[in-house]
DNA sequence: TTCCCTTTTAACCTTACATTAACAAAAATG
DNA sequence: CATTTTTGTTAATGTAAGGTTAAAAGGGAA
């Protein structure tokens, strides 16, 4: 059977650099999209699932930041590496607060480069195996469309969640039953651990304790010091 | 509760360096155990529990990628990360090769060591989700769930354990029939082992009788001066 | 800009936990 | 058998975590 190629999303504003470092990777055997700028990065994004993105970090009109944000937004897994063209510290840790998995200095040796992007889809490969993509869950009464954030009950007319409503209500569906870590949530939905998320958090779940109270067998029950237990009760 | 300190492996062999990052590592909470050499490291290494492992490249007698190869024998999941003086292309390249998960020039911005932590730390955390120990136990008429801390007698309601008595209640399971030496409990659960801690201890073998009453062919029997023991007659 | 939606922060309250104290009972010690 | 040590048990205390609601802050779209 004919190997998968990993599909790139590689978003470079300088054409030279982007055309080279495109045509370098097609080389190395990856299916490579390219945009010019953050508004196509994005709009590419939406069409297609990408094993890695690639952004340079200084772009007209919608910098790599940004971009790599909205990116989140729809998608919290796939690995964000971005291009920069000094090694600003701010730039660094600005990076890592948008969840970013590495980060390479223009210009780079094109061999690391082909080092890192093969570690790094590797990472993700090996994290990807239990953590099946799904995207629909059944919670009592309830179903749950991650994709879309919505959440309707016995059919009815669905509610439509946010954001961090619905990736906390997904996470708690994963483990359904289970422990879901607080710990987990933070690192996974807010990518940081402290007072402020833990208690953001604890928001979101009245929340959604709200919304589940239309099925008086579904309930988040919270273990003290360790996270929550979303459990169908039969 | 006192919060799950992260356990990093530093092996540095510069004395000045080595102790002024491991100063700065524990005052950001990390808990750090320094090696001075490739040797020491490898020792310490297979004595505990690592969160993440920083090695330098440049040591005598073991250099680090022979000590991350070690490592990764005996563990392939735990993340390591390279110190290098400088940034010599081969290094990176065979770091990755042994399987790094991030490279760190000398002299490095310590906020930016710290964010690369977290990060590399955190991606591993969402990797680890189920780590099937052993959690559940029966104990006469009832069931332990220790990972979700708690215990129900006869398949009804189940009644919530705080985090003691759920430790406290397991030893004493896994002892089943058996002594369970009150040292053992309070270096284990307390971990620390004083009047107060055994008296605190005692107080929780209270707790516990009363929750095991229903049940009354299970009881805890003490051994004067050793211990006690969780016997269920037949 | 304003408006709307989302998220964070704040405030206040309740519950959960662990420790310590206090006193009683049992066991060991000599 | 008197005294010390260890254990049994309950209650009081202090602190941390979680529940809930509301206000503030942020951010995108019109």
């Amino acid at each position: 059977m004919e190997e998968q190629k990993k599909k790139i999303l590689l978003v470079e504003d300088d054409p030279n650099f982007g055309t080279v470092l495109k045509d370098y990777l097609i080389m190395n055997d990856y299916e490579v999209i390219h945009a010019k700028n953050g508004m196509e990065g994005f709009e590419k994004f939406k069409k297609d699932d990408f094993d890695l993105c690639i952004l340079d970090v200084m772009m007209p009109y919608k910098d790599g930041f940004t971009l790599a944000k909205e990116i989140r937004e729809k998608n919290t897994d796939v690995p964000i590496v971005f291009l920069t063209a000094k090694t600003m510290k701010e730039d660094v840790l600005r990076g890592y607060k948008v969840g970013a998995d590495d980060y390479l200095n223009k210009p780079f040796d094109s061999e690391v480069l082909l080092m890192k992007i093969k570690a790094i889809i590797q990472r993700k490969a090996t994290e990807t195996i239990s953590d099946s993509k799904q995207f629909e869950f059944k919670i009592g009464g309830f179903d749950l469309n991650s994709k879309l954030r919505f959440l309707r009950f016995n059919g009815g007319e669905p509610v439509k969640l946010s954001p961090k409503e619905n990736e906390l209500l997904r996470l708690l569906a994963l483990h359904e039953n289970d422990l879901m870590p607080r710990e987990l949530a933070l690192t996974k939905i807010w990518r940081d651990d402290n007072y402020f998320t833990s208690r953001s958090m604890d928001v979101y779940i009245a929340k959604l304790r709200k919304y589940l109270k239309l099925d008086e067998k579904v309930e988040i029950l919270n273990i003290h010091g360790e996270g929550f237990r979303l459990v169908i009760n039969s």
